[in-house]
DNA sequence: CGACTAGTTGAACGGAATCAATAGAGGTGG
DNA sequence: CCACCTCTATTGATTCCGTTCAACTAGTCG
């Protein structure tokens, strides 16, 4: 494999989040990856399917989704390179929610008898595994404070934030620019916000100074101002190096 | 200990998500447990604590929380008999959000070191532990869609419904009648509305003939009413034996 | 009995949704 | 190359769900 390969997303991102050795990495270089890519809005699993492969995120940004019985999409997380979205089909064998890339995307399968054995016999990656999962479920939490108890302009400023603190850390972002080709509308679904609103509110983050775009081309101007702004505390990612 | 000790109530909540057997059985009845009595509205943990301990809910009902910048709580998920809320603390060193009574509740305390030695000697309770953790985050996945995407009406329908089938899972609802001292504070914090509208919502749902309230005793007078009119699917509680 | 907490009710306000129309960007095919 | 189509972004006007403010009631506890 390339120096670059699939794997090595993987092991860059387990690194950010937990101590693993030489021997580690060595067999999570060897784990059999099966590379796929995809057009944005495609549905890489489905509520109901019971998978058995995993997927990890190589490239674009992957959302885990859900729909109420009228019809309304909730965006309920953002996953990024070396994310593995449904690590938890590995124990619940019946999926909850979607998986579908919101930007286009590539994505690397793992088989789930792949991942158990390796989890049998090395105990340190299992517990890398399933502190990934915990991290998962943190910003689970996260996101339902935010949609809950947050109004429109801070919650879009927190979910800026947080999207480039997580890219950042797996090194995808220089400095703050972020090159998200994400839609209003997918915002929206992840922020409970109608697309009209979170024009609205991008208008005015960039009319505070506080972001720019241009096309698809997030640059945060002011980052102290934009954390403020979101009330944002990267606590709850539990990097092992907070970027700063 | 007796028959009916504070292990097991974990290990009937154990046997509800997943198969263990009985030398798995015998291991937890040696946990050591320390239980204590709580008031409402006491901090078990606090966002920035290191703990050392994780807890099991043993009665009453418990509340993970979290406060944005301006002070405003957010209820992230309950959790009733049986549930470990902060299990996650294994993992995560820093915890990120606040575990509190939402009514009185008496809570096992069992030590990090006397899980993590479990955990290594018997992968199946490690398994049944991780999976524990993982319905915990779909919990949380369906709270940020019913936060985000329902309107007030059937949030609180939802919410109802969740509370009842978990408690029922866990034996501790005969038919549909609860008995969850809950404020609507409390309610309101949990779906992001205001506790004016809770109370509203509360009516509403009485007016339909869906639920009956006799002080903190909730009765869901028509079940598969209050499923429809809450959108309610259990499927995201991931129970090995849905009672309905 | 007074003080506190929880629940209830009414009126007015406001944030965000909805509806509707327009503009721009990218892609396709004749 | 341009006409056409679709998807995304933008803007304005209106509506409405839920908040806020402010009483008031009822139960509970010291």
């Amino acid at each position: 494999m390339s120096p670059t390969s699939s794997s090595d997303v993987l092991i860059r991102k387990l690194q950010t989040i937990s101590d693993i050795r030489e021997a580690e990495i060595r067999v999570l270089k060897n784990i059999p990856i099966q590379e796929k890519d995809f057009l944005v809005n495609h549905d890489l699993v489905r509520e109901g399917d019971q998978p058995v492969y995993s997927f990890v995120v190589l490239e674009g940004l992957i959302g885990s989704t859900k729909y109420t019985g009228e019809g309304k999409r909730q965006i309920t997380s953002f996953f990024v390179a070396g994310d593995i979205p449904d690590l938890h089909g590995l124990h619940l064998s019946v999926m909850d929610c979607n998986f579908s890339t919101l930007t286009p995307a590539r994505v690397g399968f793992i088989r789930h008898d792949a991942l158990r054995s390796i989890c049998d016999q090395h105990p340190r990656i299992a517990a890398a595994f399933w502190r990934s999962t915990l991290i998962d479920a943190a910003i689970y939490r996260e996101w339902v404070t935010n949609v809950g108890r947050r109004e429109a302009y801070t919650r879009m400023a927190h979910i800026l934030c947080e999207l480039i603190c997580r890219m950042r850390s797996v090194g995808r972002i220089e400095d703050h620019v972020a090159d998200i080709p994400i839609t209003q509308a997918a915002l929206g679904d992840a922020l409970g916000l109608s697309t009209v609103h979170v024009n609205r509110m991008l208008q005015e983050l960039r009319r505070e100074g506080l972001i720019a775009t241009t096309g698809s081309r997030v640059h945060a101007r002011d980052w102290a101002g934009l954390t403020r702004a979101g009330d944002f505390d990267t606590t709850y990612l539990h990097q092992k190096n907070p970027a700063d």
